[in-house]
DNA sequence: AACCAAAACTAACAATTGTTAGTCTAACTT
DNA sequence: AAGTTAGACTAACAATTGTTAGTTTTGGTT
């Protein structure tokens, strides 16, 4: 385990800070203050207000989309790879829940990294999309209107991280099966 | 109808900055450009900039509380009453796509008026959860976890502002039945 | 034509913003 | 002991922020 410099410590409370009022509502002070420096030392340690964002939603972007490559690669029915989704998201929100906030509410503040990461977004959307249109065309899904049924299941996902820090001890296993069963099987008896 | 006075103007506009980049980023200046007036000439028709989001947040809130209370008192099923839950989502996000965004990233800038929200956010969630829970103990709804049931539901219904300005030409009645389709049945096959 | 209210304007303010320059300090390495 | 460096500091900047005061313009009603 890399032990964790300075900056990193910079991006925990920044992303704490984000999630809390979010990206432009924080100043650099209100950062400064919750580290117990002044402001001006920041600068020691990142470039700017800006490439602290991008350090946060980037590095998550793209965990998601390794995640993503990784799946749809594999061997295995459609429900199985929807499964393998839901946990991935569990995953990498339950490790990051601050910077979730930042990805999901100020990607828009990203400058000159907003082309990259909506292209990232895109990708990753129509990998999820491809993933249901084989499940349909297998037999194996309902042939629900496909887009309202990515949007459904992307909008519980993108939401786990307002919800995971309310629990206590999330068991990682434990959730992702719930979802799954809540969110393939339904709810109806 | 009432007829758009230049305050509701306002708002309109407001709402869709504050969609766009956030309450916080959006200055008093760029709403002013919107509606082609300096910044000054905004306060002859608002007390603050903290005064619109609060008007936008709390009346869609409102609209919110009134239309749970018109639905708990309904004799009928608890999956009736889900349907109309889903329903009155639908109609009140397609109305007001924008405010809708302020009411779900917005709250925390409310001010004065923040313990208010959150006071009607938690009762709505509340008379939500009970209806699950009603569901489950009349045997109508699978016992599944209800938490992340409800969280479930609640997050597809709160991204509905992002989603619906996406489709042209949104049918209510059509997307919240697919909703409930989906919501309730499930995907499975 | 005179009047009035609504709604625009100019000018300015005090506070806050992100950031830079230059300096000091404490802790390792030699 | 001397030297080096990471990381803190103070001071200041130019720009931008929400907002106020006072004035002018506009369009409709008498």
């Amino acid at each position: 385990m890399k032990t964790l410099n300075r900056k990193d410590e910079i991006l925990i409370v920044a992303a704490k800070l984000f999630k809390e009022k979010g990206y432009s509502a924080v100043t650099m002070r209100d950062l400064a203050t919750d580290m117990h420096i002044k402001a001006a030392s920041l600068y020691n340690h990142i470039e700017s207000k800006q490439a602290i964002l991008k350090e946060i939603i980037l590095s998550i972007s793209e965990q998601f989309t390794e995640g993503m490559e990784r799946i749809i690669k594999l061997d295995a029915s459609s429900i199985e790879k929807l499964k393998k989704v839901i946990r991935l998201h569990v995953k990498i929100t339950s490790r990051n829940t601050n910077g979730m906030a930042s990805l999901n509410n100020d990607w828009m503040h990203l400058g000159d990294q907003l082309e990259y990461y909506k292209k990232l977004r895109y990708n990753y959307e129509d990998n999820f999309r491809q993933i249901i249109q084989n499940g349909i065309d297998s037999n194996e899904i309902k042939n629900e209107k496909l887009d309202v049924l990515l949007f459904s299941m992307l909008s519980t996902l993108r939401s786990l991280y307002i919800w995971i820090p309310k629990k206590e001890d999330i068991n990682i296993e434990e959730l992702s099966d719930s979802l799954s069963e809540i969110l393939i099987t339904g709810i109806n008896k």
